[in-house]
DNA sequence: GCATATAGGTGTCTAATGCACATATGGACA
DNA sequence: TGTCCATATGTGCATTAGACACCTATATGC
């Protein structure tokens, strides 16, 4: 648990609880792509800051081919390093949509949420001498 | 990891990663809440759907008094077993502003993920035979 | 030779939390 | 009276995600 997200987080280091739609969508946008890309792109959709764990995408990954939502293949063109390739299968496919529908409903609350912050906030505010920012 | 949030779920039962925000706004939005009546009220605003540990929103509240967020008080006016009532402190308005704020910015990402996934789904839809949904 | 960028991992420990379970009060009802 | 349910608050255990440290390998620049 954390303190706030960007606080200077007492004991928890949490990252991304959302790393698989992301890595869904990315390779739905470039289908083929290896992990050390996607880490590198799914910072800016990171929903939990702009840090994104190359290891902890890699495992995504593993797990993601485990369960039939990507298939892999190895790609030792070209120089440097080899790279593992991914491809999204139909079932990766499904399960973006339902990630895609998750996150619908999701900013839906979000709207509500914030929507309700900015009703009572003010009061509090006043109510407790008016603290800035 | 998840295959997809409201999916058949294989092993994991993860829920409410975000269960902090929502004790902290409901206690603004009522201040003086207890613990049951917070669990209830939090399924409304739950960002991982409707069900909400009672178990998990006591564990969170003690965390939030251990670390100054809120103060409790014993109710034992009224029928029925004794209530903890719990306050905000001027450190849980704070936390609660910091969290909104972070908020604001995941609806902001959140919206950014939703523009490109419509923008990249109908490619995927044709060149894989149009599945329906 | 050595640092750095790219690329892909594993091992381990901690924190979050779902679930089962324990406790108590008071009302409904037979 | 006994039993069941809703309210109300918790603890203990086991599973799991994930941050961090660490390791390997290739190619380029200095």
């Amino acid at each position: 648990m954390e303190l706030a997200p960007t606080f200077p987080s007492p004991t928890s280091r949490r990252q991304s609880t959302v790393l698989e739609p992301v890595l869904l969508l990315l390779l739905l946008e470039k289908n083929g792509s290896h992990g050390y890309d996607l880490a590198n792109r799914a910072r800016r959709l990171s929903l939990t800051g702009p840090e994104v764990e190359p290891s902890s995408v890699y495992r995504c990954l593993r797990w993601f081919e485990k369960e039939g939502l990507v298939r892999s293949e190895w790609d030792n063109e070209g120089p440097g390093a080899s790279r593992r390739r991914y491809f999204l299968t139909d079932l990766g496919v499904k399960s973006l949509r339902l990630w895609a529908d998750a996150l619908k409903r999701q900013r839906g609350v979000l709207d509500e949420y914030l929507g309700r912050y900015r009703m009572a906030i003010p009061q509090a505010m006043a109510g407790r001498g008016k603290q800035s920012t």
